[in-house]
DNA sequence: CACTTGACGAGCT
DNA sequence: TAGCTCGCCAAGT
């Protein structure tokens, strides 16, 4: 398991409940702004090793839910409803006011 | 071992 | 404004 799956891990987790953050932000908060396929990659195994980390909460960078087909029981919509987001047609709904950006408010 | 794919994003055309 | 290209790199075929 390399550092940067651990670190992606470190901030998924501490994502505040009703935010919401981005594949790229995070990536920008590990030093590694142009590897956020990486982050996407992470995401992927995280179900595996970090079974509880809040996935849904993390979306792509203009809030479009583009990892829901990964989810398979509960969907990523709900979720973040749930939480008190709003979500339309897999789009974040005033995303720029839940978005939570790890490199200034970690 | 080589090639393709993908939970992304920024820049260029 | 919309689409294309490239950087990045792990994982699957």
């Amino acid at each position: 398991m390399s550092d940067f799956y651990l670190k992606v891990y470190e901030i998924v987790e501490q994502i505040p409940k009703g935010r919401v953050t981005t594949y790229g932000a995070i990536a920008k908060a590990l030093g590694a702004i142009r590897s956020s396929r990486l982050v996407g990659i992470a995401m992927n195994n995280a179900h595996l090793t970090h079974p509880l980390i809040p996935a849904h909460r993390v979306v792509n960078r203009s809030g479009l839910l583009t990892g829901k087909h990964h989810f398979t029981n509960a969907s990523m919509q709900k979720l973040l409803e749930f939480e008190g987001i709003e979500v339309i047609d897999d789009q974040v709904q005033k995303f720029s006011d839940v978005f939570w950006n790890p490199s200034e408010e970690l």
